[in-house]
RNA sequence: GCCGCUUUAGCUCAGUCGGUAGAGCACAUCAUUCGUAAUGAUGGGGUCACAGGUUCGAAUCCUGUAAGCGGCACCA
């Protein structure tokens, strides 16, 4: 006799079903309605196929579109699956591999039989990918040993899926997923009942790429294909629209059109600061100066080239040599024959980082535990090597300067400068507009020190973030295992900015390696001679990509204390240029940033240029102004002009050019 | 470094089948004195990234190099 199983719905009933059972069976037993709008089910919270049989008694819950975040990573699971397979369909020969869903998407990396894909490809995919989603294939669950696994793949010449499913974790139980009877990868799952649950218009293949198989650089290089992938076709609008208004606010692009840097060839990866850009660096260097000298810091200037060995000693030698600019310490030959250099000369090396260098500051004369804490900021200029394929605008570059700071301190004294940095921190990102979360990276696998040493640098950062309240949820507090640098684990600052993307830039780090290797102690009260801890601790990271995350943040409409240009003076006609003068000279007097626009265009032209250029405020001045000795002042970004007197309106521009700090 | 794509005027781009280059903006000159996102006319400006090769002839086809772009890997 057959048992009834005995399902709980949300609403607090309770049905009996027969064993063998669905969750389609419910949501048709339910209603025709809920039977063609459930998507996959959750089974004692476990999301699972809806044509998958109940295993007992549980409770259930049908995952619709409405479920919107369950609902997008089926339906972009099941787009990467429809990939592979009308991949396989239009290219015989290509072996599948692996295929997430992303964030935004999903992608799918293919061993292609003879070239890589390209864009022209995509056209053709994504119609062969319509057709399978018309034609409302199901995707049915099987459990499959090990054997029959690689059995199957061998025989498809599917190498990559054989390998992977030799080492798939015994205690997983093994699926695969056909496409109807014709196709099937080997997946977790879960998925939607058929194909044809897909929106065809809410997806859209976008690049292609090359990725190593399985993420490690000395394995093949595969041939990745990206798709953005939604439940419905206004949403995929949606999305591609706001990639347009990312794309609009790209530093590199807002960098050239604002006259602000450049880059090229000749000197790759470093940055050509042109004035107004420049301006930008100037207020911020002079914003963290007022912020590190309240702090306690103490500001110093190092060397750029450095004996080779003194990085041999520090451990960067061994590491990261391939990343150094090494030069030897000779003149160049002068005579037009012959080498330029002998090859005979000591190697020197353009420093890669400040740290070294602020030990040898901390190491001249005897320092007391009296000295201590003692912090050593500077905006240190260096230089890295960067693997070519990484530099990116001025985000990643190889020469950078970064607002760095070493805190050489008393093992009791870690736990406080570490909470006094978070608070620095804390007011700092405040200014700009930007939340934040904290992460602490711990130990890495290839590091140098002891296991206590580093449990006791990880418990250390661990409770200063406890203590100044932010170990929470709220700021997104987490530990990351293995993401640690080779000397000491990282609080991390993962900045979120106006459009909601992430850019890691603050740090701090516990380290006991390098005052050990480069021998710093110090006199404690006993007498003996102790190491200090050193911070390693950072706040903008370097001035380039802080300059270039604030440019996306603000989309080029920096606050006005930063704008290169803060005002500019525009005549409508030449009877108004003495007074439009006059205007600036008072600007100026104030301290505002001022220029004049006396040229000889018509308004609207003068209003366009100076609004594509993001200057704050345009005081327009004409016949009327100069007579009753006011300004007409038009905002960025708003339509409407504000009429007041000239002094009142220095008086708001001198109260929105104060930097925040001053306020 | 790896995979794919790109490189033509200061900028954005067009250039068909191989026959030594074109637009808009910008710039200069002239006219225009105008009230809140492009006034008009005229003019100057290019070793078609670089180096080889094929060809009677190369921006165009081939090879190599470099840089840029999208990813991957890396990121002290």
């Amino acid at each position: 006799m057959s048992q009834l199983l005995k399902i709980s719905l949300p609403d607090g009933s309770v049905r009996e079903m027969p064993v063998g059972s669905t969750p389609a069976d419910v949501a048709a037993a339910i209603g025709p309605g809920l039977a063609k709008a459930a998507l996959a089910a959750r089974i004692d919270g476990e999301l699972r196929d809806l044509t998958r049989p109940f295993d007992g008694d549980c409770t259930l819950a049908l995952v619709t579109a409405k479920d919107e975040a369950d609902a997008l990573d089926l339906a972009r699971h099941d787009f990467a699956h429809v990939l592979a397979e009308a991949v396989q369909a239009l290219f015989p020969g290509t072996q599948i591999t692996f295929g997430p869903s992303t964030d935004d998407g999903f992608y799918y990396d293919f061993a292609p039989a003879e070239r890589p894909f390209t864009d022209e490809d995509l056209p053709a995919i994504e119609a062969q990918m319509r057709g399978i989603i018309a034609a409302n294939k199901p995707l049915r669950r099987e459990e499959w040993s090990r054997a029959q696994l690689i059995s199957r793949w061998q025989q498809q010449g599917e190498s990559f899926k054989a390998e992977w499913a030799a080492e798939l974790p015994d205690a997983e139980t093994l699926t695969v997923y056909w496409s109807g009877d014709d196709w099937l990868d080997m997946c977790r799952g879960p998925h939607l009942p058929a194909t044809g649950k897909l929106d065809p218009n809410a997806f859209k293949l976008t690049r292609v790429s090359g990725a190593y198989w399985r993420g490690d650089q000395n394995n093949a290089m595969l041939s990745r294909i990206y798709g953005t992938g939604w439940l419905n076709k206004k949403q995929l609008e949606e999305h591609l629209h706001r990639l347009e208004e990312a794309a609009k606010r790209d530093h590199r692009k807002l960098g050239g059109e604002m006259d602000l840097f450049h880059l090229q060839q000749e000197a790759h990866g470093s940055v050509f600061w042109h004035p107004k850009g420049y301006m930008i660096w100037r207020e911020l260097e002079a914003y963290m100066r007022r912020a590190i000298d309240g702090a306690g810091y103490r500001e110093v200037k190092t060397p750029q080239i450095m004996d080779a060995r003194q990085w041999e000693q520090s451990g960067h030698w061994g590491k990261y040599r391939e990343n150094m600019f090494v030069i030897p310490d000779e003149v160049p030959n002068v005579d037009d024959e012959g080498p330029v250099i002998s090859g005979e000369a000591d190697w020197m090396a353009l420093k890669p980082m400040n740290c070294p260098a602020h030990v040898l500051i901390f190491r001249q004369g005897i320092k007391s535990y009296r000295d201590l804490p003692l912090r050593i900021y500077e905006n240190g200029c260096c230089h890295r090597n960067e693997p070519h394929g990484a530099l990116h605008g001025l985000m990643r570059v190889r020469q950078f300067t970064q607002d760095d700071a070493h805190i050489f301190c008393r093992e009791d004294q870690i736990v406080d400068e570490v909470q006094a940095f978070c608070a620095l921190a804390d007011r700092i990102y405040q200014d700009f507009g930007f939340t934040y979360a904290i992460k602490l990276a711990l130990r890495p696998e290839k590091r140098f020190g002891s296991e206590e040493m580093w449990d006791q640098s990880e418990t250390e950062l661990r409770e200063a973030v406890v203590k100044a309240g932010l170990a929470t949820e709220h700021y997104g507090w987490e530990e990351l295992p293995g993401e640690g640098a080779f000397y000491a684990p990282k609080l991390e600052w993962h900045l979120t900015d106006a459009i909601g993307r992430t850019w890691q830039v603050g740090t701090i780090q516990s380290d006991r390696v390098l005052p050990e290797r480069l021998d710093a102690g110090y006199v404690a009260e006993d007498g003996g001679k102790h190491r200090p801890v050193m911070l390693h601790r950072a706040i903008f990271g370097s001035y380039e990509r802080f300059i270039g995350i604030l440019i996306e943040h603000y989309a080029g409409k920096l606050p006005v204390w930063l704008a290169p240009v803060q005002a500019v003076v525009a005549t409508i006609v030449s009877d108004a240029d003495d007074y439009a003068r006059d205007v600036t000279e008072q600007l100026k007097a104030a301290g505002i940033r001022v220029e004049t626009d006396l040229r000889n265009e018509k308004i609207n032209y003068k209003v366009r240029e100076h609004s594509l250029q993001k200057v704050p405020h345009l005081l327009v001045v004409g016949k009327r102004e100069a007579e009753e000795g006011t300004v007409a002042i038009r905002t960025l970004g708003e339509e409407r002009q504000r009429f007041m007197p000239l002094a009142e309106a220095i008086a708001m521009l001198k109260g929105e050019a104060t930097p925040p700090d001053l306020r």
